[in-house]
DNA sequence: AAACAGGCCTAAA
DNA sequence: TTTAGGCCTGTT
């Protein structure tokens, strides 16, 4: 399979974009190369010398990578715009290579109704899973790989159908939000054209969908920045950094990054 | 064995 | 408006 470069600044590390929580069906592979599944494509990334090579053509790069790996944001300039103070500077510094990936909305949406309450390992299961069952077969380098199944697939099937996929409790959550966007009463392309306040609150409408996860679709798929998840980690990070309380909107539109930088450093370090 | 994991929901103050 | 307990399942 060949390869074509794709073309970033610095700021572009693959261990931290795929290993800072936000996706889940990208693998290191022994030689430190990542393989994943993605927008409807199997793929392969490594590093080598200065540059990011990725399976594919150049025609996947500027259809689909380009977007996916938010190339047209300069990350060194948005890493100093969040530096409010001597904790941010050294957070910043150490995530230093982390993007914010667009992904696809659908998918991030049953991801992160997968992610409540579990650890990432078995997040990881259970798309694999959903995917081997549910999803089209993808090829690369005479592997086979799984696309993410659609919504409407999901919308067709009942919660029982997702035993084998072992999610539990969250199977009649994920059934529920596949007909709501199958229908068209959830329009997440829409969403993304709003602001925050009005898709947290067509999110959280969901069953099984609440503050947390509504955040990081928001700031994972639908490119509203201003997002701010706080999980578990960021509650400690918060907690111990910012004891008299905390308000994510000195950072604006880059809160989300913000947040991908706490998160990063409290989960590596803390 | 019992507790916990990258929440959410409901019932009860 | 805030708080406790339960929830599928897998792992420690």
């Amino acid at each position: 399979m060949k390869e074509v470069e794709i073309k970033t600044s610095d700021d572009f590390d693959p261990k931290k974009i795929f290993g800072c929580g936000q996706c889940f069906r990208w693998n290191e592979n022994p030689d430190g190369s990542f393989t994943g599944v993605a927008m409807g494509k199997a793929a392969r990334l490594r590093r080598e010398g200065g540059g990011i090579f990725i399976t594919g053509t150049e025609d996947d790069v500027s259809s689909v990578w380009h977007d996916y790996f938010d190339l047209d944001r300069d990350y060194r300039r948005l890493r100093e715009s969040v530096c409010v103070d001597g904790y941010m500077r050294l957070a910043s510094d150490y995530g230093a290579g982390i993007r914010i990936l667009n992904q696809d909305r659908w998918e991030t949406l049953c991801s992160f109704i997968i992610s409540q309450c579990n650890n990432i390992p078995r997040i990881k299961k259970i798309v694999e899973a959903l995917s081997r069952l549910f999803g089209d077969p993808v090829e690369l380098e005479g592997e086979t790989f799984y696309t993410f199944p659609s919504a409407e697939r999901l919308a067709s099937l009942s919660p029982g159908d997702l035993s084998p996929v072992r999610c539990g409790y969250r199977a009649p959550y994920i059934i529920a939000a596949a007909r709501a966007v199958a229908s068209g009463g959830l329009d997440l392309d829409a969403l993304s054209k709003t602001d925050l306040a009005t898709a947290k609150r067509a999110l959280t409408a969901l069953p099984g969908i609440g503050e947390k996860v509504a955040s990081c679709v928001i700031l994972f798929s639908l490119r509203i920045g201003s997002a701010f998840p706080v999980d578990v980690w960021m509650k400690k990070a918060l907690a111990r950094h910012y004891p008299e309380g905390f308000d994510p909107e000195v950072f604006g539109e880059n809160a989300g990054l913000a947040q991908q930088y706490m998160f990063y450093f409290q989960r590596e370090n803390g």
